[in-house]
DNA sequence: TAGATTGTTAATCGATTAACAATC
DNA sequence: TAGATTGTTAATCGATTAACAATC
């Protein structure tokens, strides 16, 4: 072992690890593949890449890639699975049955990507009782039961904001829900122990209009 | 003017900005407000958010704040505003119509920020000619004619991949469309002319399947 | 072997923060 | 005036890249 050990992954590097993890994905063709073709594919650099990959050598393996040949890309894949926590399946709620929430449960194959909705819940009397893919639409209030009853809910999918937020947020906390994927406006920046990450559409809307008129992004 | 001019915003200060803007449009409540007040709200230093502004001087104002005082809350959202692009309105063409898109229509209020949804498009002939929040749903293949002769599109939010990309591609880029919001999963590294920030829900929820095992995010 | 490509170190680049004079 | 807070410079921190020895 040459390291210490444990030289963290950082926000940054997550990121580019879903990226590679999509492109490796998509294109499972080769047996071998060169940081080079990953980053001329994906506009990263080579070395970035293959900097990135070295912080799973000695916490994870003792070498990653092949000198001379390039990364085993099913290897490669399985590794960087494993680091996401998405080599086995995750439980996920829903919260919001609306047209977003909706989509969600449609138009994403979340199980394939072993994102299992567990439940989805809306505060809304013509949503409750529904089907949507499957799956029937829970009471908001039920939420609470339910989460402290059910297997481990690994994240909160949230489309549309809780009536009573704090509760919300004591229930989840307490039942040890450590993650939020929140699509609403609300603010989470003061959660301690839940990590939270906001797509704020409306965010990506004007930063792309900024970029429009001033080149490149 | 003390600076030499065109200090550019880089796209973490324009990223930035969009928070503010978020932030002050919720809470106009106060005249003035400082950096240190923006910062503890959104968990950003407030040297952090001073620099950030320092960005506008001598470029748009000679000053934007009031030393001791602050910053006007109303001058400043017109300003971050105007940076943006997002003080008048700008055309948006909506490309799907499926859930994902539908939900862009319904639960958004896209025109109230200044992205007006002059077009929807898709190629299921179950949608097309169907009304979707009082839009029309056009078949993909009149995107072609209608982009032509329609006024300037600003923005493409795209929520399904045309058939035919490269002619797609051909045709925005020669009537001057400069900007994609992207939900598909293609790949549009290889644009030089167009704007493109990709929206990818798979690989949030794997950032948030590490930080929810690893703590913070 | 020769060619290719890794893993890593050192250098560079860019972004954040500390600190403070200016001043409302 | 005294207190608050800006705008800015210099210092720090972190992330990216260049370069290359190691080696398959």
């Amino acid at each position: 072992m040459k390291k210490e050990f444990q030289k963290n992954f950082s926000p940054k590097v997550i990121e580019r690890l879903t990226e590679y993890l999509r492109y490796l994905e998509e294109c499972p063709e080769e047996n071998y593949i060169s940081a080079e073709k990953i980053g001329k594919e994906l506009k990263i650099s080579s070395p970035q890449i293959r900097k990135d990959f070295s912080y799973f050598i000695s916490r994870d393996v003792e070498k990653l890639g092949v000198t001379g040949k390039g990364y085993h890309t099913q290897y490669l894949c399985e590794k960087i699975k494993m680091i996401l926590g998405v080599h086995k399946t995750n439980n996920v709620v829903l919260l919001g049955a609306g047209s977003l929430g909706s989509a969600f449960l449609s138009e994403y194959h979340l199980a394939k990507k072993k994102f299992n909705v567990i439940g989805v819940f809306d505060s809304s009397p013509k949503k409750i009782g529904k089907k949507i893919n499957g799956v029937v639409v829970k009471n908001m209030n039920e939420l609470d039961s339910f989460i402290k009853l059910s297997e481990k809910v690994d994240i909160i999918l949230l489309t549309s904001i809780p009536a009573d937020i704090e509760e919300f947020l004591n229930t989840i906390t307490l039942k040890g829900v450590k993650a939020i994927l929140n699509f609403t406006t609300h603010n989470f920046n003061f959660l301690k122990d839940i990590a939270v990450i906001s797509v704020d559409i409306y965010g990506k809307l004007q930063e792309l209009n900024y970029w429009k008129n001033h080149g490149i992004a």
